[in-house]
DNA sequence: ATCCCGAGGG
DNA sequence: CCCTCTGGAT
């Protein structure tokens, strides 16, 4: 794809959704990556139906420690692969109370040494809680910009290289939230709704999509 | 490559 | 029933 094509597709992404941002629930950047942890194969829906629950009376890592692993793992029993989430999160509170003062670190090596949190999820809290022009690469963006020829790749990683490499740099901060909305309600993974896409004139896809 | 794993949609 | 959902660790 041409980069002319490339900024096109931003600047109408833009146009249609100026300042988009996460649908996760949350009130500080501790609380965003204890929710960016639980939504891992879950919905944004499902992991906020849950952390209503514990966010308002134990939403620090100190909180979650005193709520406990039995308590955490009841409450968040609605979200796949439960009980490996709930042992993360306590885990990830006990690390960052005894290691940065119950504060989330604001250093990629740092988050990505904590248990469940990996470069995805890393980069999630590095782009929403402290401005950083990451681009996480989920199953959304994946397969939005395969399906597009935005960036193609075999893996995550070769996407969200490529997608570093070719976003133009005024797009970069907001790029994450553009593609992963656009893939979560209009490159839907069963049947995208291309007949109201706003990028449909653009897209290598739309071609091979069944009349 | 495999495991974890509930809820919602089609 | 099958597929998908802001993955990570082994």
């Amino acid at each position: 794809m041409n980069p002319a094509k490339r900024r096109e597709i931003f600047a109408r992404l833009q146009a249609a959704d100026p300042a988009p941002t996460t649908e996760l629930h949350y009130a500080s950047p501790f609380q965003l990556l204890i929710a960016v942890v639980l939504s891992a194969q879950a919905t944004d829906k499902s992991v906020n139906l849950a952390t209503r629950h514990f966010f308002p009376q134990h939403g620090t890592a100190q909180g979650l420690l005193d709520l406990g692993l039995e308590r955490l793992t009841d409450y968040i029993k609605t979200i796949g692969l439960y009980r490996t989430k709930a042992r993360n999160v306590i885990r990830t509170c006990q690390i960052l109370v005894e290691q940065y003062q119950g504060e989330v670190p604001h250093d990629r090596a740092a988050l990505e040494a904590l248990p469940g949190v990996g470069r995805k999820t890393a980069n999630v809290v590095l782009n929403t809680a402290f401005g950083e022009p990451t681009i996480a690469v989920d199953t959304h963006i994946f397969r939005v910009a395969n399906r597009t020829g935005l960036a193609p790749g075999k893996n995550v990683l070769e996407v969200e290289r490529k997608l570093e490499k070719f976003v133009p740099p005024e797009y970069r901060l907001n790029a994450h939230h553009w593609l992963i909305l656009h893939g979560r309600y209009i490159c839907i993974a069963r049947k995208p709704k291309c007949p109201q896409c706003g990028i449909n004139d653009l897209c290598e896809y739309r071609h091979k999509t069944p009349a």
